[in-house]
DNA sequence: CAAAGATTGTCAGTATGCTGTCAATCTCAA
DNA sequence: TTGAGATTGACAGCATACTGACAATCTTTG
């Protein structure tokens, strides 16, 4: 069987690529976080942190980078950004002075169950366009395939990594 | 029938939600490519522009932002960018002067023959880890749902407006 | 205990991405 | 033709992202 041809080099290839595909569709599911929650000042990435603080209070940025998969750079930023909205406050850690320990404070408590709704509706939005089905197969499959990237990404998903500070880890 | 009780606001409800999944894929995604992709100082945008280059020789920045839907304040640097690499340069348009056109240089036209194995490489291996016929159908999906989303992004794609510059469009 | 090694938070540098603004320029209509 | 409106490229400002480095600190090992 003789080899494939050289592909032709045209803009035809990028809009069916996986990359530009995932690119694109993080761009309109960024768009319409936005648009759903501009009531809220919070940016995903702020949200998803929130999230992770309040059902981790007491956690420490690099845990915190593993327990949402943002890089650990990029983070220390967005906690500087929460803590000025006054959403989050940090505490030195006791037993180790490299550590500061993450709480929600009452402001951040607060406009975290305010602005679930208008989440939950971006998140609607975003699948909209299917049918239910088709949205549940797709759903499923991205999953999948980012569950079995995982350690492809520079900072691989590890959930687990929330328990140790209570001393569970092994 | 009472409507759903409040979901519990935990991190899970995050890792199952489409904006961070599609968040994730798309980190993913660039990390491979960036790995597949390392000998050749590209990055996924700039791969994009030039392959947009080469298709429509001599589009505007404006344009050149709708054919590949990436924002317009954003283009400009990664045009400079190119421009420095010495892949592209500019020619004031003659019959507008806030018109600059876009060609490839030969190292540009050169670098992207060199690097598309490797872009094959990086855009198959990011959906590897699936059985090959729900590839097809997350493709499938994928292609669908961006499709279908187009105009909630903040720059629409709008493929037929390369062709505006060669008198061609309405 | 002391040295080697790992971890934590931080920072500098680079590259997208978005909002909003601006001057220069072009187009179109009165 | 001229003045209103649109377009183009550029810029400032903010917010992710990633790379690589660093001092302070903790842990492990000899």
């Amino acid at each position: 069987m003789p080899s494939k041809p050289a592909a032709p080099i045209t803009i035809d290839a990028v809009y069916a690529a996986p990359g530009y595909l995932f690119r694109r569709m993080q761009q309109i599911a960024v768009s319409i976080f936005m648009e759903e929650c501009k009531a809220f000042d919070l940016t995903p990435v702020q949200y998803a942190a929130l999230i992770a603080i309040h059902t981790h209070p007491g956690i420490d940025a690099t845990r915190l980078s593993a327990v949402i998969a943002f890089d650990r750079s990029t983070l220390g930023s967005v906690i500087e950004r929460l803590q000025a909205k006054d959403y989050i406050e940090r505490k030195p850690a006791p037993e180790d002075k490299r550590i500061k320990l993450l709480y929600l404070t009452k402001s951040g408590a607060a406009i975290l169950r305010e602005i679930i709704p208008a989440v939950e509706r971006a998140q609607a939005r975003m699948l909209e366009p299917l049918k239910p089905a088709d949205r549940k197969a797709l759903m499923g499959l991205l999953t999948q395939l980012v569950d079995l990237n995982n350690e492809a990404s520079r900072v691989p998903l590890r959930a687990e990594d929330a328990l140790e500070h209570l001393g569970k880890g092994g």
